[in-house]
DNA sequence: GAAGTTCTTACGGAGTTCTGACGGATCCCG
DNA sequence: CGGGATCCGTCAGAACTCCGTAAGAACTTC
């Protein structure tokens, strides 16, 4: 599991930063200020580091440095519209990555990914299997058989959870939780997505034999 | 078997949450205060605790936070709709899930499980065997020999019950009140269930051999 | 054989899941 | 910029499953 360290101040996007780094299978710590991220850096060792330009004490650009002068831990810069040209010195602090705020969460987790991969801390291929069932988390592919799947971003998403937990029951609030990263929301979400995925990956959808329905509780994924 | 201590003021919502945590097959202790809890905790040793955000004295939060400096015990959290700034705190400070009330209690005892699995105090699958008779607790499936069961809900429920308690008899009302957790209601319902059950489980419904009918009193699971 | 108990069957309501459709949002391409 | 396609979440109605109840038949006990 990769540790990824999350600075920015601001409640909420650590939040919801947070909750897809962890969606995209990495471990999470957070801090809201230079200093922390400092101190815990130095003692943890993150693989990769997200960071906001603009902290109150110490800025992201000097925060960066430092970071930089210990190791070369991979960063990701946050930063607002219109810093251009913090973010160009971002860059040449060495800054691996940079994306600019208002971001989609999803996207930030994207190049966390790709920064990742380009650095080697992951491997550059990871799949999940189930007989004749094929997927590509790192490219983002899906396969059955020799037959390619045009998997949504959701469907994708929602087929690699079950791949990952066969055989355990989930809710739709489960679901909604570990696949969408909501904490509310209109469990139909689920029905109607789970409807898709069948269409897709069943040989017959109206008789599903890897996605199975648990009546009263939700869904569960069976091996092949 | 498994400590599980549930701390939560409402007198109702402590014993419905035993109820199904006991049907899970958990050991439950019970507390309305976080003094009680911590005292309990500290002697006993849960391997989880339920923990309610609002308690008179010391807070949920709090409670949790204590807990964790002398121990990793899992924490799940109950948390009512609205709440959700204490919520992600009581996230941050490790709680390891939260449900939102109002919430199904099957859904806490699937979440219990969840974590207690995640945790690894308990085995990926914990099965209930008798026979060629298996009962996966996790996948909430049921299978004969190799062929698998279509259990409804109750039924799965019951023979669960069952299985958990070979050789001994039980009264429809003391079978309403563990499995069905009501304390009055129509014992035929019962006599139904036990019935449709048989239907699936027994090679000779007509001539059960495992569910055995204590004439004047009401069941018995015999192992195979 | 009578009384009490259990078995069996059937039914309607409640709840759950499935299905198809719609409108908004986003993305892509011209 | 426009136009089109795709995707996504929501909704409402249909279809289905499950459950509790009732009522008569069959069985056990005395």
């Amino acid at each position: 599991m990769t540790k990824v360290l999350v600075v920015d101040d601001d409640l909420t996007v650590r939040d919801v930063v947070r909750r897809y780094l962890e969606l995209a299978g990495h471990e999470v710590a957070l801090a809201d200020n230079g200093e922390d991220a400092l101190a815990w850096a130095a003692e943890h060792k993150p693989d990769l580091v997200v960071l906001d330009l603009m902290l109150p004490g110490i800025d992201g650009l000097e925060v960066c440095r430092r970071l930089r002068q210990t190791s070369a831990v991979p960063v990701v810069m946050l930063t607002a519209l219109g810093e251009e040209e913090n973010r160009i010195a971002g860059l040449q602090l060495g800054a691996d990555d940079y994306v600019t705020k208002p971001f989609s969460p999803r996207e930030l987790a994207l190049r966390v990914s790709s920064v990742l991969r380009r650095a080697g801390t992951v491997p550059a291929f990871e799949e999940l299997v189930d007989g004749d069932l094929r997927l590509d988390a790192t490219a983002r592919r899906a396969t059955r058989g020799h037959v390619a799947l045009s998997l949504t971003t959701r469907e994708f998403d929602l087929l690699a959870f079950f791949l990952a937990h066969p055989g355990e029951a989930f809710t739709r609030e489960q679901l909604l939780e570990k696949v969408w990263g909501w904490d509310f929301g209109d469990q139909s979400t689920v029905t109607v997505h789970v409807r898709r995925l069948r269409e897709k990956i069943e040989t017959t959808p109206a008789k599903p034999t890897r996605i199975a329905t648990v009546w009263g509780v939700g869904y569960r994924y069976d091996r092949a």
